[in-house]
DNA sequence: TTAGGGTTAG
């Protein structure tokens, strides 16, 4: 990320360097015309505003005999420093004869402003070494460099010398230490300094505001916020910028846009941006696309924040539109925009829009960024194509953890569990010790593969061998792995077992086991505790309810439904999503909305017929309304996922593959109807849904009917 | 004092 930081720094002084070279050359013709006089020395050296036209005021200095006093010594590190030179400021530093305070601290502050904050707390601790006192301007930019580099060690140390010191009181200091603890994550001892000082400025309360924000305390930001207005203390720019990213409500929004308003704040770029940001955190979108087409000279941040507000909002289709005309407008997306971007396609399952992006990332200067290219991998894998995954991963420079888990759990959700399980293995002969995560993803993967012994291998080795104590996650994969498998009993003596308490992970994945193996007592038993602990979820009744349903016990079901009804909880409408020449179609349950509606609900009427010839039985269980067998049928048949495919059947070469993806899991009758369509039509049907990859081919599925 | 996000599972 530095390095990154450094990049964009360094960009953005080639750009001055450019606005500045005219003005440079005036002063470069004054300089040959006449020697150089000490009381115009320091003016000369700040007017620079290139290397080039430093250097020979520098040699000028020397030329003309100037005593190079600490003074000057001091403005010229300074200045190179500034211009993005720290190297010719550091050669300078070393050389001069003396030294004070002074000159480490512009030394010190050189660092830290190139980025180089490592550096910069060394030379703090040389400057104590050497004998010199910090004063209250080395503290902010010493303090500075802890804060970008989380030392919050480091940091304390500083705080002490500052008590020892005596700059305790300092205004500046104090807002330097409220900054640096937040940056280490305490904001509660950043509140600590807040409360002690003797007085506040509007940066005091900026940065404590700040500091909430970074650290996700946003009631308290937005309190803050409001104390300090009512202190009467008037806010600034920077102030808004920090109380933006605490606002959750529109209601707070409208106000802050008020008070900048009111306040005649200047609503500059990123003031926008910001603005832009709120609304579509807010839920509005549309609010935050208005700011948006407001801006009238957008940066790379304008377009990236409204891209990313539409991932955010789960509009994938209008995020890739807009980073489209972005690169019209020959914007080059950075890092920050392409991930946003790999996001948008992850919702949208597009394997040629993945492609697409892929192109882009291999053409751009962060092809090789190990966030990046894991991200892309992640994508082929949700995009069905687990070649070109293995591909990226194999050609991968540098590998770490999260390469290795996202790699693996691609195994697991395609139900490759021995290939999963193979590449544990390599990792485990590597330097890369799995984590958490990483157990969470094996252990899913045996478990869609139904390899119930390698499961409990791997769940044995954990402490054993990698000091990874299980959590709830790796609990509820080894209830899902039994459960899947029948082995109910074990499952449930398994949640007895548990050192800790189960949660609605663990109590959720005996209901689905509940579900494939229509065994009531238990699923009542693991609703029970679903109904406290996930009462807000409505896949729980529906699960319970459809067990129900599959037993012929309506009455039941209807009260499940009835208590669904009493706490508000609303079933998830599903729906499907097929791309077909170029264009994403989404698909409801009975849509008529489509263009080809017609030519769809004929073709799936002879296709039924086909596949019941074959022996396809519709399962009406998957109906929830009370209504006659053969409605019931007509309601199966216009499934999203059937009507998806049906628009893949006819929209497509023949031979090719048809990819769908379902928001909701699979239904059953879906999944067998698809295993037959995929035998009748001889084309091989992939369908991502919220759990899993199906591969249908053959009038098999690659899930083995364990879903 | 300050800007967009942070890749893996469930």
């Amino acid at each position: 990320m530095h390095r990154l930081t450094t990049r964009r720094r360094s960009l953005h002084y080639h750009t001055h360097l450019l606005s500045d070279s005219a003005k440079d050359q005036n002063h470069l013709i004054s300089l040959r015309l006449r020697p150089i006089k000490p009381e115009t020395c320091v003016s000369l050296i700040k007017q620079c505003g290139t290397i080039k036209t430093l250097k020979s005021v520098h040699a000028s200095m020397i030329r003309s005999h100037l005593h190079l006093n600490l003074f000057f010594f001091t403005n010229l590190v300074s200045q190179y420093a500034s211009l993005g030179s720290v190297s010719h400021a550091y050669t300078l530093f070393s050389a001069s004869q003396s030294s004070d305070a002074f000159l480490w601290n512009v030394m010190i502050r050189g660092l830290a402003e190139n980025g180089r904050h490592d550096h910069s707390i060394l030379l703090y601790r040389q400057m104590q070494e050497m004998g010199i006192k910090p004063d209250n301007f080395t503290f902010p930019f010493v303090l500075k460099a802890c804060g970008h580099l989380r030392d919050i060690e480091y940091g304390e140390k500083i705080h002490r010398d500052v008590v020892e010191f005596g700059y305790e009181s300092n205004i500046f200091v104090g807002n330097c230490l409220i900054t640096m603890y937040g940056r280490c994550g305490r904001f509660d001892i950043s509140r600590q300094v807040f409360d002690g000082m003797p007085e506040w400025n509007v940066v005091s309360w900026s940065s404590m505001i700040g500091t909430y924000a970074q650290n996700s305390c946003y009631e308290e930001g937005l309190l803050l916020f409001f104390q300090m207005l009512d202190e009467r203390i008037r806010p600034n720019r920077v102030t808004i910028l920090n109380v933006i990213p605490c606002v959750c409500r529109e209601s707070e929004a409208d106000e802050i846009f008020r008070i900048v308003v009111n306040n005649e704040l200047n609503f500059d770029q990123s003031v926008q941006n910001a603005a832009m940001r709120m609304y579509s955190k807010c839920g509005r979108i549309d609010i935050a696309r208005r700011f948006f087409d407001g801006i009238l000279d957008k940066d790379l941040v304008s377009w990236s924040s409204m891209i990313e507000a539409y991932v955010q909002a789960d509009l994938p289709i209008e995020a890739l539109e807009l980073f489209k005309q972005m690169n019209l407008k020959e914007f080059q997306p950075d890092f920050v925009t392409l991930l946003s971007v790999v996001r948008a396609c992850l919702n949208l399952a597009s394997l040629r829009q993945a492609r697409i992006i892929h192109g882009f990332v291999t053409r751009s200067f962060f092809k090789h960024e190990i966030a990046l290219e894991t991200a892309i991998i992640d994508l082929y894998v949700k995009c069905g194509s687990l070649e070109y995954a293995r591909e990226i991963f194999d050609r991968m420079q540098e590998r770490n953890l999260v390469s290795w888990s996202t790699m693996i759990s691609g195994y697991g959700v395609h139900g490759h569990g021995i290939e999963a399980l193979d590449l544990f293995d390599d990792m485990k002969k590597g330097s890369t010790k799995p984590d958490h995560i990483t157990f969470v993803s094996i252990l899913s993967a045996c478990s869609h593969a139904g390899l119930i012994a390698e499961g409990w291998r791997c769940f044995n080795s954990m402490i054993r061998d990698f000091e990874v104590r299980p959590r709830s996650e790796h609990y509820a994969c080894m209830v899902d792995l039994l459960g899947r498998a029948g082995q109910m009993k074990e499952a449930r003596e398994f949640i007895e077992s548990m050192p800790i308490k189960p949660d609605a992970g663990v109590w959720g994945a005996l209901l689905g086991a509940c579900r494939i193996h229509l065994n009531v007592e238990l699923a009542e038993l693991a609703a029970k505790s679903l109904f406290e602990l996930d009462a807000e979820n409505p896949g729980r009744y529906v699960l319970l309810s459809n067990i129900y349903t599959s037993l012929g016990r309506r009455e039941e079901a209807d009260q499940i439904r009835a208590l669904m009804k009493r706490k508000g909880v609303k079933k998830i409408a599903g729906h499907t999503i097929i791309e077909v020449k170029n264009k994403v179609y989404k698909f409801v349950v009975g849509d008529r909305w489509n263009p080809q509606t017609d030519a769809i609900y004929a073709e799936l009427e002879r296709l039924m017929e086909r596949i019941r010839e074959e022996g396809y039985m519709p399962d009406t269980n998957f109906v929830l309304h009370d209504v006659e067998e053969e409605t019931k049928e007509k309601m199966l048949y216009v499934h999203s996922e059937k009507l998806a495919i049906v628009f893949g059947l006819l929209n497509s070469v023949p031979e090719s593959v048809i990819r769908i993806k379902k928001n909701l899991r699979v239904c059953g009758d879906c999944h067998t109807a698809t295993k037959f369509i995929s035998k009748v039509t001889g084309r091989e049907i992939i369908v991502r849904d919220a759990h899993r990859f199906h591969h249908f081919k053959g009038g098999a599925c690659s899930c083995g009917d364990y879903w």
